[in-house]
RNA sequence: UGGUCUAUGGUGUAACUGGCAACACGUCUGGUUUUGGUCCAGAAGAGUCUAGGUUCGAGCCCUAGUAGACCAACCA
């Protein structure tokens, strides 16, 4: 008998957005008051970017169980449309996150305007009628205070009167704003008498003509997410400077009884060899680098989307990528194993060929064909299994054939065995070629009785190879669009001198025609599976039924493949120094031996000093010589470092000075004070 | 020449009120395998930006530097 343990909880380590929360939730806040928001400005298309907010407000609400609203941040009728809102839903939904209330800062308007109204009564707000240059040049500069508008001590009169003639539309675009007035010599340039209306007669995708002043984020924001009853506001980065400003109209028209929401930033998502920005996407697709918002090649959602990507496989990633506060850029690789991990459990595999060259069976019947069993997913035992169909004629990778290999090379070679998967045990007889020289037909012939499956002791050899083919007969062509990264810069818009336009990858796409398997004849839009050997794939949406295309999601995971040279950074890690430390056993058992020693309560430490210095006595001096600058500094270890050095050097008489003249000529020269100090101090402290 | 923030293996993130720097990706071995995939077992790789300080003990606290990011749109 044995019993259950209580699963461990596995401790999962919190980020610091969650230790906010928990530290509120000690502190009296009730769980049920936690509420987060997803806040987009419907102005374009999300992108992978976006998903790390959307994953961390998302992810929260499911943590917590709280509700998680998705508000559009539509206070510029200039840059949001509809449409943008309708693809922003879509995406979010396609993730498989579900908010609880779909809101607009629009809604707010009117209480914000009121709120505004209070604001100039009490004082706090007024009607600039300068020129945004003007404006601009009294903001001051980061090192120069601002000074005030000539139209700051305005009567609340007559700013109230103002205000309302601007509301009415009686004044023209750029003629006249509504400024807070907090204070222009403030060092947050944000604090400056920040605007909060200005006048845009255009039509808003919402409220229409309604209104003809519009509300500046910083004061739509923190009201908004008040009026929601949002606890935590997270954001990224570069809104930090904001906060302040965020807190200052909260204090404005914040009453006791409601929740007060916190502004909190997050590093945002960078990723390897992509681009973020909205407008620098904008461009890719005007200048036609790409085919669309939604090309697969585009870090968008619909982008991924359409490539192949899983909704199981970006969570995971925005998961696995962390929360935190300092700039990062995370290599695509990470994304790629999420994909890989997400589709190896779910993805069909079957076979396909996309740079054919023929392969004859000379032994084969000809006119013979046969359906053979072919497992559908060896990762899932409930996909079953399919037939395909095989004949003496077959199309095989070109790349799985060679004359002649070493014997790291596992494919195709005359006189050598390979296995075609699900199939027959096949030996390379002879190969025909063209005038130029390039292959065009490969001769082999088949062992019958080594047919998968069959059970015979032949079906069961164990051959190095296992290729992939389609019959010639049966195959299907299909249009495969290949995809390599878009940029060739691991950071393509974090060159200064350079723009990211420079590095796009001319190579990006390459459309070439390939044989799949006849099972495929019947797939839809979306569908994805595993070429085997060579990736997943997924059926685009320009596919038809006899005209099938596909795009490559990902490669397979592969080793072999790959160009070796990459090796170089493993070599120059091993620094002559760490070499050193792995020749000196007896140094390294003193350290460890000394971490320990450090590490224990005050009762305890007496046997463990005898080891150190008994491990100690077997240091040589030389060995400390190279070791001994970074060993003193070495945190936890340098009592009993110096244990050991005195020890050793006492043993060999060296101390003190003698020694020290040692590791001066070796260029330690601070080494002498230190030694004889640590030394002196250690040893009237512990009696040596 | 101001303010704010950040600094931990190649990358990203951890490390509860100071207590042997952990996890994932990537890399490299070996095993299994009818995918050079998956899976399994293992390894290498940082002593935590620098210099001081406090402490028996510092990635964590203190001081001073250094480096990077952000901040002067009638954008969000």
């Amino acid at each position: 008998m044995f019993y259950f343990l209580p699963m461990t909880e596995e401790k999962k380590s919190l980020n610091f957005i969650e230790h906010i929360i928990e530290e509120d939730l000690k502190n009296g806040m009730d769980s049920n008051e936690l509420r987060f928001r997803f806040p987009p400005e419907p102005n374009g298309y999300l992108h992978i970017g976006h998903t790390k907010a959307i994953g961390i407000s998302f992810g929260l609400g499911l943590t917590y169980n709280a509700p998680v609203n998705l508000r559009f941040d539509d206070t510029n009728p200039a840059k949001e449309e509809q449409e943008y809102v309708d693809a922003i839903k879509d995406d979010i939904l396609w993730l498989g996150y579900q908010w609880d209330k779909e809101c607009y800062s629009s809604d707010y308007f009117q209480q914000l305007y009121d709120w505004t109204i209070q604001l100039i009564k009490d004082g706090k707000a007024y009607v600039d009628t300068q020129t945004s240059e003007e404006i601009a040049i009294q903001k001051g500069t980061t090192t120069e205070e601002g000074i005030n508008s000539p139209y700051r001590n305005r009567s609340v009169k007559e700013n109230l009167g103002l205000f309302q003639r601007m509301k009415e539309g009686e004044f023209e675009e750029g003629t006249c704003v509504l400024r807070a007035k907090i204070d222009m010599a403030d060092p947050n340039m944000l604090m400056r008498d920040p605007l909060m209306y200005r006048i845009l007669k255009k039509t808003h995708h919402r409220t229409g003509d309604q209104w003809c002043i519009y509300p500046m984020y910083d004061w739509t924001h923190g009201e908004s997410d008040y009026i929601e009853g949002i606890s935590h506001s997270l954001c990224s980065l570069e809104f930090k400077p904001h906060r302040k400003l965020y807190d200052w109209f909260l204090d404005q028209i914040y009453s006791d009884d409601g929740i007060r929401p916190k502004q909190r930033e997050f590093a945002r998502l960078n990723l390897s060899y992509t681009i973020m920005s909205k407008r620098k996407l904008l461009k890719l697709v005007e200048e036609g680098v790409v085919k669309g918002w939604n090309d697969p090649r585009m870090p968008t959602i619909s982008g991924l989307r359409r490539r192949g990507y899983t909704p199981t496989s970006i969570r995971k990633f925005v998961e696995t990528v962390g929360v935190a506060k300092r700039e990062n850029i995370i290599d695509v690789s990470l994304l790629e194993f999420c994909v890989r991990e997400d589709l190896n459990k779910t993805a069909s595999r079957v076979m396909a060929v996309l740079d054919p060259v023929k392969l004859v069976i000379t032994n084969y019947p000809i006119e013979k064909d046969e359906w053979l069993d072919a497992e559908n997913n060896p990762e899932d035992t409930g996909a079953g299994s399919r037939k395909v169909p095989f004949s003496g004629e077959l199309y095989i990778e070109r790349e799985d054939f060679k004359e002649e290999a070493g014997n790291k090379y596992f494919r195709l070679t005359l006189g050598k065995e390979v296995r075609l998967k699900n199939a027959y045990i096949i030996k390379g007889e002879k190969v025909l070629k063209d005038a130029a020289g390039t292959v065009t037909e490969i001769h082999c012939t088949y062992d019958p009785k080594s047919r998968s499956g069959s059970g015979s002791e032949e079906s069961k050899r164990n051959v190095k190879g296992t290729l992939h083919w389609v019959s010639v007969k049966h195959a299907i062509s299909a249009e495969i669009r290949m995809y390599d990264r878009l940029f060739n810069d691991e950071s393509p818009d974090g060159q200064k001198d350079k723009d990211f336009m420079e590095f796009v990858n001319p190579d990006s796409l390459k459309v070439i025609t390939g044989f799949v398997e006849p099972s495929l004849e019947n797939s839809n839009v979306l569908d994805q599976f595993q070429f085997q050997r060579l990736g997943y794939f997924n059926v685009d949406s320009d596919s038809k039924k006899d005209a099938l295309v596909f795009n490559k999601t990902v490669g397979l995971r592969d080793t072999w493949g790959k160009v070796k040279p990459a090796d170089t950074k493993q070599e120059v890690k091993s620094t002559p120094q760490q070499n050193q430390q792995k020749e000196i056993p007896a140094i390294e058992e003193v350290k460890r031996a000394g971490k320990k020693y450090t590490n224990l309560p005050e009762n305890k430490r007496e046997a463990l000093k005898i080891k150190i210095i008994d491990a100690a006595k077997k240091v040589d001096i030389e060995e400390l010589i190279p070791l001994y600058g970074t060993a003193a500094k070495k945190v936890g270890t340098r009592i009993a470092v110096t244990i050991a050095l005195g020890v050793v050097l006492e043993n060999k008489n060296l101390i003190p000075d003698e020694s020290a003249k040692e590791f001066i000529l070796k260029g330690k020269e601070d080494a002498h004070e230190l030694l004889k100090s640590e030394a002196e101090h250690i040893a009237t402290k512990f009696e040596l």
